[in-house]
DNA sequence: AGTATCACG
DNA sequence: ACGTACGTGATACTG
């Protein structure tokens, strides 16, 4: 016998909530279907995801409760609810019954009350329970046995409050909620609270004084202000609106938790309801899946040795990896299909016999894939060169929206556009310690299900990508792309391990060194790198003034330690202590780490992940090798070419940001800047700050500096005022300049914020798309995130098009030129090589001039170059 | 597993 | 009044 789970429903709050989250859809009749429609998918969705074996909806009863007698305007001021909601409440509770869920309400409670009274008394029997609501009030009923889930975004998007997350959230036990609503109230339900306090200042007062009783009692000992003023004025309001907003749980309900047993859905019901409503996606996908679980049971054929027969002018060419790191780890299983035929190979077996490879390597074969750029790397570690790779499912439905990034696996990216057929990777392999390869029969079935899915998904994505006219980006630079890629990935950077570990060992005395003195300034031994201990040293024991708080106590980063410099001589050392330890932890031992073999390392670009098209690299990182400091920077020293006698040679794009703003924008002035190749922030800073080129100085071209990023990152005057250190007046003053005098750039930050509230979306100048569906919340913060992202990606992303459009034709022109020269590494805006001495003439004259040419913009594209025997000399 | 910190463009 | 710069990844600590 299973443990029993119950899960109870606020049905008011849910259908309130599927009303306003979904536009107002009738059916052929013209009755409105769409809070009924987002009724059905919640329930589906816990129906499926809880598995509850009981469960109960309740409803509120009526206009009053007992709470009216409290406080007659309890709830007042409330829009009576929409006719198009009230006809709809018919359909919900026909449409449970055929769930056979158990309903119920009581008159003079809310649903609310009757939810606390069974919460309780399942408590009590130990039962498992879940509780289901939009409303939040209902979190303080979370305890270890209870977890409240609230609906968050959209419809099916659920936050789960257990009283571990509503410590971390609000820093409140659950049973604290209702004293945090009794001093702030509730708008909703026009719960008053104490006039002037919100959700910042209740935590901060229950924080202190655990209840609202406790805040009275200790009143006295607060110091005057404005606060305790209201407070006092206001004790009543505040014992009543507690009062209030605390669920009854002894509420005298007629239900029992025996009658609440649920069976499962009648199917044949639910079907006619959705018929009736007209619920076709609903219908179809049902449909879809009871036909596609047969389709679980597919023949498929394990070969031992290929044949000429098993090969099609077009297939799935799937490899089965036991995890993502696909440089080195195990090859599980290889897999070809189409819609008819179904082959599978154990191991790595397949790519040692001739037939095979002949195929793999074969460019008029088309191969659909999932991650072209890792399948490429595994078939290299075998000799082989994939070939004729016609479609990779992760590169489209990236490019389709790339919120679907490649760190999802298949089956939550295939969900995206409707296919469901396929098991979680989780699900197949286990997660954590337990993660192992399943026996052969699943692993076949699994790796067979996702080739079937790259299969079927091909067109219908294609198509998409075609209507939102994306398929060139798609087909003519991501997925060139990804083979140049998968090449510099496969061959490598040499590091040399030597000048590691000597700097390592270098690093080490140092740091002993410094982690003495700090022990003897602080008087004590202490761990340096917890911030927690470290808060604890220098804002208690020696007492310095604490400059910024984190969610979990002082903050100790290192612009709130320069702010301390000079206050004590702790803090220096500290810096560098920091500086140092994580360039021994993360680029000394980290790096040494990753050394294959081959004494090179190979990350692993993510094509896939990033949400404005630039790429990223793991295992390791080298997007992030230290430059800015020189200690840093001498780890540049390790990277070094391949090849004796050769050089290495780096190319970076001078200010491709602000020149692609300068040609999104259209600017008059900024185009010019460019025309003439002038220095950009001393021209910005002669136009900020009204003066001539030859009276800017340092400071302020500096200023004029942050100010050319913060433009480019959507500005705020707060932003700005912190990375300059000025007052918000004073950062404010410098946009206002800048907007004035670059008036083009105004009109295109205004255009980007618009179009993406009108669109959904921005664009990039190559047509990749980011959607930002914060644009219209109506939180300040989400909407002013999405805003400052309407503004910077078509700029980052714009570039980000642009180096990959320079990497595809320079790869193409060291192939047809015969050179040796090998592209390396790429770093947002610069491109890293290794080069024969002999052939460095031609490569710097090449490299730009491919780099320089790879789009034509407004204003020039500027690429400056420098070589040397490692990195490090590339200066 | 989440948080703080810090490395890069 | 709200509370922020844009985009990443690796490490150490901590509950």
């Amino acid at each position: 016998m299973t443990n029993p789970k119950l899960v109870l429903i606020d049905g008011n709050s849910l259908a309130y909530r599927a009303f306003f989250a979904l536009p107002l859809l009738t059916n052929e009749q013209g009755i409105h279907t769409n809070a009924t429609y987002g009724f059905t998918m919640m329930l589906q969705k816990i129906v499926e995801e809880e598995q509850p074996t009981h469960m109960l909806i309740a409803w509120d009863a009526g206009k009053t409760t007992f709470r009216h007698a409290t406080f007659s305007e309890y709830k007042g001021g409330r829009q009576k609810t929409p006719p198009e909601l009230s006809e709809q409440f018919a359909y919900i509770r026909k449409l449970v019954d055929a769930y056979q869920i158990p309903q119920y309400e009581l008159d003079q409670y809310e649903a609310d009350d009757i939810i606390g009274t069974l919460s309780r008394i399942a408590e009590e029997k130990n039962i498992e329970t879940i509780v289901i609501s939009g409303d939040k009030d209902l979190t303080q009923l979370a305890s270890d046995k209870t977890t409240v889930q609230i609906t968050k975004k959209g419809i099916t998007d659920l936050e789960s409050y257990t009283p571990s997350y509503i410590q971390e959230k609000y820093g409140l036990t659950p049973i604290q909620i209702i004293d945090m609503k009794g001093l702030m109230g509730d708008t909703s339900d026009n719960i008053p609270g104490v006039p002037g306090v919100g959700e910042k200042t209740a935590i901060k007062l229950l924080s202190a004084y655990e209840t609202v009783e406790g805040v009275y009692a200790h009143i006295d000992e607060m110091k005057a202000s404005k606060m305790k003023e209201k407070l006092v004025a206001n004790e009543e309001l505040a014992y009543i609106s507690k009062q209030l907003a605390t669920i009854e749980r002894a509420a005298p309900i007629e239900v029992t938790l025996d009658t609440l047993h649920y069976p499962g859905p009648d199917m044949e019901a639910v079907h006619e309801i959705w018929h009736q409503l007209q619920f076709k996606t609903l219908l179809e996908k049902s449909a879809f899946q009871t036909e596609a679980k047969e389709l679980k049971d597919i023949d498929f054929e394990v070969i031992s040795s290929w044949e000429d027969s098993h090969f099609e002018d077009d297939m799935t060419f799937h490899i089965e990896l036991y995890d993502e790191h696909y440089h080195t780890t195990e090859v599980l299983a290889v897999v070809l299909a189409t819609d008819s035929k179904h082959y599978v190979m154990k191991g790595d077996a397949a790519f040692s016999q001739p037939l095979f490879k002949a195929w793999l390597e074969d460019d008029s074969k088309q191969k659909r894939c999932y991650d072209v750029k890792a399948f490429q790397a595994v078939s290299k570690r075998f000799g082989c060169e994939l070939k004729g790779a016609s479609f990779d499912l992760v590169l489209a439905a990236y490019i389709s929206d790339p919120s679907i990034s490649s760190s999802q696996d298949l089956a939550s990216l295939a969900k995206h556009f409707g296919y469901t057929e396929v098991d979680e990777e989780e699900a197949v392999y286990g997660k954590g310690a337990k993660k192992k390869a399943p026996e052969d029969e699943a692993l076949f079935h699994h790796a067979l299900r996702k080739a079937t899915a790259v299969w079927e998904l091909k067109e219908p994505v294609e198509a998409k990508l075609k209507e939102t006219k994306q398929y060139d980006l798609y087909h003519e630079l991501e997925l060139p792309l990804a083979s140049v890629l998968g090449e510099m990935e496969s061959f490598g950077i040499k590091v040399d391990r030597e000048t590691l570990e000597k700097m390592g060992v270098e690093l080490k005395g140092r740091l002993t060194e410094i982690e003495q003195r700090i022990h003897a300034m602080a008087g004590e031994s202490f761990n340096i790198n917890s911030p927690k201990q470290l808060g604890v040293i220098l804002f208690e024991k020696i007492g310095l003034t604490p400059i910024k708080k984190t969610k979990t106590g002082y903050s100790t980063a290192a612009d709130v330690l320069e702010k301390l410099q000079g206050e004590h001589e702790i803090i220096s050392e500290i810096l560098l202590y920091r500086q140092l330890g994580k360039l021994q932890s993360t680029y000394i031992e980290g790096l040494l780490k990753e050394i294959h073999d081959d004494g090179k390392v190979h990350t692993r670009y993510q094509q896939a992940l990033t949400s404005t098209g630039r790429l990223s690299s793991i295992n390791p990182n080298l997007q992030n090798i230290p430059i800015r400091i020189e200690e840093g920077r001498k780890i540049r020293q390790a990277f070094v070419p391949s090849e004796k006698e050769w050089v290495v040679f780096a190319a970076d794009y001078s200010q491709i940001e602000l020149r692609v703003m300068a040609h999104m924008s259209q600017d008059e002035k900024l185009v010019r800047a460019f025309q003439e190749d002038r220095d950009i922030h001393t021209q910005t800073a002669m136009d900020v700050f009204g003066v001539a080129a030859d009276e800017v100085d340092g400071n302020m071209r500096r200023a004029a500096k942050a100010v050319n990023f913060g433009i480019i990152y959507g500005i705020s005057d707060y932003g700005l005022s912190q990375s300059l250190n000025i007052t918000r007046k004073e950062a404010a003053l410098f946009i206002d300049n800048y907007l004035t005098s670059f008036p083009g750039v105004k009109h295109f930050m205004d255009d980007a914020i618009t179009s993406a509230k009108r669109d959904g979306f921005v664009t990039t100048i190559m047509n990749r798309r980011r959607y930002l569906p914060d644009i219209t919340s109506s939180n300040f913060n989400l909407r002013g995130f999405a805003e400052r992202t309407a503004m910077n990606t078509p700029i980052q992303g714009s570039a980000a098009d642009i180096i990959k459009k320079a990497m595809i034709d320079m790869d193409r022109e060291l192939e047809s030129r015969g050179l040796k020269t090998k592209m390396l590494l790429q770093v947002h805006d610069e491109l890293i090589f290794e080069v024969p001495v002999d052939e460095l003439e031609e490569i710097q004259k090449l490299v730009p001039e491919v780099m320089e040419n790879a789009v034509e913009l407004s204003v020039p594209l500027k690429v400056d170059f420098a070589f040397g025997t490692t990195w490090y000399e590339t200066k």
